[in-house]
DNA sequence: TTTAAATGCTTAAACGATAAAGCAAGGGAG
DNA sequence: CTCCCTTGCTTTATCGTTTAAGCATTTAAA
């Protein structure tokens, strides 16, 4: 209630206080059984008087701990990945942190400055202790040297070329595949689009593949074509142009994500085509833009939230147990049917090889 | 490339490998005068040979300057708010701190300890130099605590209340008059029904006020009446409930968010309605949900991501002259023309006075 | 030639917290 | 009565950085 910009309270001012030094204060507040329980006992009173709040600076320094976690998101993510998918990361790594009092750094930007990545900035100077990745792109070089560097570092997606880093993800090549199964057994499509996410990143590579092999193990029943796209909503809709659709086309269509597909239904909208009538469109990520849409888009729901809250609770046992050896975890994905595959609006289903 | 968990390379190792103290290397690295040329250039080749970087925390403690700032989320916004709203926010903070090589802290926990809150105890502890705290419930005492408290502190929102405090927001009130008066004047609606958000919250008491002004402007032609929401979808359809529109009844619907809208739009439907022919209805916010509904919402457009980086940027000049006379930004918001009110699609128009 | 000032570093102190070691007083065992 | 162990604090050193003050040495000014 003090007001006014005071003097920050230290140590020194509660053992003034109490007429001791601040060793014992610092003793007393930490529940050493070395202070007697009344002078315990009147340091806690001071303290709380006081206003005292320990210096975080002093702390970090005397302990090489800073209690915070850094959310580093290479430049090439923010524009990949959408708002919506960082949001959920953002909640998971928070809910995460509060639970140990630990701190969340977000560093967004990638900026070289002699050579160091402001992120391998932040590890270096221990302004945190530890650091989240979200999904980079592959063959990210400032990546591979902050995973390689002995900081603790837990990475979100697959990274088959870094096995020697901790990482959490889901098994975005199955998931592709059975939603891709899912109009090829289910809806009786035969002639496939697909539209692929940017082709440097992991997530867009491994689903492109899953489509492929639901392609291939119907034989040659299927007629398939992939088109490249950014995940972006515009390239959604430009993956659709001179191509043909409906009974003289494609009758169905897997994009690598929601915003694409919601591109997509505008696309066909404006050809005069009507989802899932003319052409059957599934997305993925269900991060709420297929819930919205008219058609609602049936979709891949993966877990971001539950991906990043594990992902760091990995990374603060890495920082506990330095030397400990990679993690794995795979999440699992779940189908969510509405109604742009032609589907009635229903319940969740949980997919399972 | 170093690899291993190397020790970390302090001014002391620089200092020896060049034969100084590490005061000089200090000196040296920050351009002093009165270290010569010759040995300045040793120095900086040593560090960047060694790897280098600063201990933030020694820095921070030495300096009483963390170098970071914190956004800071109330438990209460985060549920009132969206994810969106926040998204923007965060990006426009991380951009502006970006440039000034400020790190960014979120802290969304308001667990209670000690009768600090968690955010009280990161801005005494000093691990943020300055905060910003995203739209408060109105009448939230740690944040009044927090704005008294002599910490740099800027508000996102308005806060009529706390009059001493820096803030930045946008006219919630005339923007909400102005869109009304565009169902009332542009379409002739003459029956309608304003949905607010949680009266908690200053926003939603001013679009409430907006709508009133608007109303009362007109006269004795205009049926009016107002249902409280919680700016959740579910809270926008639940209050259609028990109520007729159309021809029968309202005819026009203001609601404070465009996640209420959407409810709205959907339980508009469920009763056999359209819209906008048989009810006009506008949103507020455009965050990007209002543009992928069908039809496209008509709402306000509020620059979140403008709000947050001037925010940041008052912030910073805040901590640079803590006696400095607090500031208010007001920034402009837009009308977004959809179809939900009964225009054709269309540009973005200024909403000005 | 004497004095003053610039040059280029080193020494010392401080930021605030904490852990180890130190030390006085009291109590119990032998 | 001595010795040793507790008890309860104090002293001291340390984390890594920065800045003020100190001190030789050289250069410029008078």
């Amino acid at each position: 209630m003090a007001g006014r910009a005071t003097r920050n309270v230290t140590l020194r001012d509660v053992a003034e206080r109490v007429g001791v030094t601040p060793a014992a204060v610092s003793m007393a507040l930490s529940g050493s059984p070395r202070i007697s329980a009344s002078t315990a006992e009147r340091v806690k009173a001071a303290a709380a008087e006081l206003g005292y709040v320990p210096s975080s600076a002093a702390k970090a320094l005397r302990s090489q701990r800073s209690g915070a976690i850094a959310l580093i998101v290479p430049n090439s993510t923010q524009h990949v990945f959408g708002h919506s998918y960082f949001m959920h990361v953002l909640t998971g790594v928070s809910s995460a942190a509060n639970e140990r009092d630990a701190q969340v750094l977000v560093s967004t930007s990638a900026s070289e400055a002699s050579g160091l990545t402001a992120y391998e900035r932040v590890m270096r100077s221990r302004t945190a202790d530890g650091a989240l990745v979200t999904s980079a792109a592959i063959g990210d070089r400032n990546i591979e040297r902050l995973a390689a560097s002995g900081l603790p570092v837990v990475l979100l997606g697959n990274y088959p070329d870094l096995p020697d880093a901790s990482s959490v993800g889901w098994d975005d090549l199955s998931a592709s595949r059975m939603v891709t199964e899912h109009l090829i057994v289910d809806h009786g499509k035969r002639r496939l689009l697909h539209v692929t996410g940017p082709l440097d990143h992991q997530t867009s590579v491994d689903r492109r593949e899953g489509f492929l092999q639901a392609v291939r193990a119907h034989g040659q029943e299927i007629d398939a074509a992939v088109v490249e796209g950014d995940f972006s909503e515009d390239s959604g809709a430009a993956a659709l142009d001179g191509t043909s659709f409906g009974d003289a086309g494609y009758d169905g269509i897997v994009f690598a994500n929601d915003d694409m597909a919601f591109g997509g239904l505008q696309a066909l909208r404006r050809k005069g085509l009507r989802s899932p009538e003319d052409v059957a469109i599934v997305g993925f990520d269900d991060f709420g833009l297929s819930r919205t849409t008219d058609p609602g888009i049936t979709t891949v729901h993966v877990p971001a939230e539950e991906l990043a809250r594990i992902a760091a609770e990995r990374l603060f046992a890495l920082i506990e147990h330095p030397q400990g050896s990679p993690t794995r975890d795979d999440l699992e994905v779940s189908l969510v049917r509405r109604e742009s595959c032609g589907c009635p609006r229903q319940d969740v289903v949980l997919l399972r090889d």
